[in-house]
DNA sequence: CCAGCCGAAGTCATCAGATGACTCCATGCT
DNA sequence: AGCATGGAGTCATCTGATGACTTCGGCTGG
């Protein structure tokens, strides 16, 4: 039967030992960069797109699934699945998810690359900014130096900070910038006894900030934002011993039988080597 | 109907019209993020994990697959699946087949991304670079500056980009600056008219590259980068109409294929720390 | 004529069962 | 000791069926 299978495709079967999702997956992305798919478009229902790849439903969904990870694709129940924007933030939302997991030590280094990041968007945003981003960065830091809740002050600290880089004009750099300074704002810093201290530099760095900005100086900006964020590297380096890890939910306890998750059934000795 | 689905497990259901994939998703990224389960450990077979998290088989392989695709599983056909290294790089790996679908004017962004990166990696090497990263880098370069093929002076500058990033000690920010790198790799600048200009250009700013690390000088080292980059971009803008589009695999027929992966079984070489 | 209800069609989401393919390890033989 | 072989465990894939959701058109009532 193989319904309406004209394509001469029973040839070329799986290329060479590629497992089906893979294929699909790539087909997919294939169809994508090809222009074949614009974004925003409408995939194919399941059953066309099994037909077309050669793979069946299951395997089909699972290389949407894993596009749709990566921000490429996005489906929606009883609508059907669609190209994505393609804007470099959407891509970058799957990669927020995966920093929650990292574990610490890999985690330093991203300050390595946070910092030049923000300063990059300060500067570029020294050089395009109008009246209004300015006006916009200095009611939020009015609030943040006035707020005494920590909680308000950490979200008003992070929208400070993704308002300049927003206003860069360069998406991708912004939505970087925020996918890294997600993880930081877990940690708590001002439990530390120079709490005032830090906060007064915090803010002083804040209107440097603005002030390079207003005067659109991009060397100033740049310099500025890598000033503020050593400091706050260091004291985080000094006084975040842990994040208040409780973003994720609990998983079921297993209702019944097999071996509690504390034994492993992994006769892998462990971290190997 | 639901079949059997008599069990009491209805109150939990799925918590707050969560999706039973998405379920599964968050559950296996709270064990890993828990420390539940270590990098490098194999998870419980397929069935247990259905048990505990209360999904079916599809449900939870699409999960996996989701989680697969950004860095933080892999599965391994016939042996089982195991949490990654948990490294940057490999969550970044992902994302770099996404970069090959960004669209142009997405992509000329990702410049201003990858400038400050690339100088702070080069600040970093220089910072901490031994003889030996010293000596790789003359050796690429007197290959580079001696070759006459278009495609190998292509893979040299990767190579010499590439290991001087590595030489930041950062493996995060060299991920990520290779990622970005890629993408404008599949320009062709040499078609221009200046192109002796240009290469006897790029040669001298790697020179200059080069020097900077040998005197340990992280400032002239971050101007080197900046400026050949720039330099780079300016060309590129200007002589680079299209890609050669050509690294994706067509949908139809497609009879073999590149290993997309490479060959990472999962090493985990070593907690490094 | 317009607003609102409603039902049918289309689509994705999920479940269940069965089979094949592959890896790993231990056994037993040479 | 070295190697072939077998079994157990695990993932990969296919098939079929059912539920849930969105969307859009027509119908009804005002």
């Amino acid at each position: 039967m193989e319904s309406s299978d004209d394509f001469g495709w029973s040839r070329s079967e799986r290329g060479g030992g590629m497992a089906a999702t893979d294929e699909a997956a790539n087909g997919l992305r294939a169809m994508i960069a090809k222009g074949e798919l614009a974004p925003g478009q409408q995939l194919p229902a399941e059953p066309e797109l099994c037909a077309r790849l050669g793979v069946s439903r299951g395997s089909l969904r699972e290389a949407v699934r894993s596009l749709a990870a990566l921000g490429m694709l996005e489906s929606r129940h009883g609508a059907g699945t669609f190209v994505s924007a393609l804007r470099p933030g959407q891509m970058l939302a799957g990669f927020a998810a995966t920093v929650d997991v990292l574990p610490l030590d890999g985690l330093l280094e991203l300050f390595d690359v946070r910092r030049p990041l923000e300063a990059q968007a300060a500067a570029l945003a020294a050089a395009r900014a109008d009246e209004r981003v300015v006006a916009r960065l200095r009611e939020v830091q009015k609030r943040l130096a006035r707020s005494e809740d920590e909680a308000e002050r950490h979200a008003l600290d992070r929208e400070f900070h993704s308002t300049l880089c927003e206003a860069s004009g360069n998406e991708a750099l912004a939505a970087l910038a925020d996918v890294l300074r997600a993880r930081g704002s877990h940690y708590s810093i001002y439990g530390a006894p120079e709490a005032d201290t830090i906060r007064l530099a915090s803010d002083l760095g804040h209107e440097a900030l603005i002030n390079a900005v207003a005067a659109r100086d991009p060397a100033a900006a740049a310099a500025a934002a890598t000033a503020h964020l050593s400091q706050t590297e260091v004291w985080l380096r000094r006084y975040a011993p842990l994040p208040d890890d409780g973003a994720l939910p609990d998983v079921a306890p297993l209702p019944d039988d097999a071996p509690p998750p504390g034994g492993d059934p992994l006769p892998d000795g462990g971290p190997a080597r």
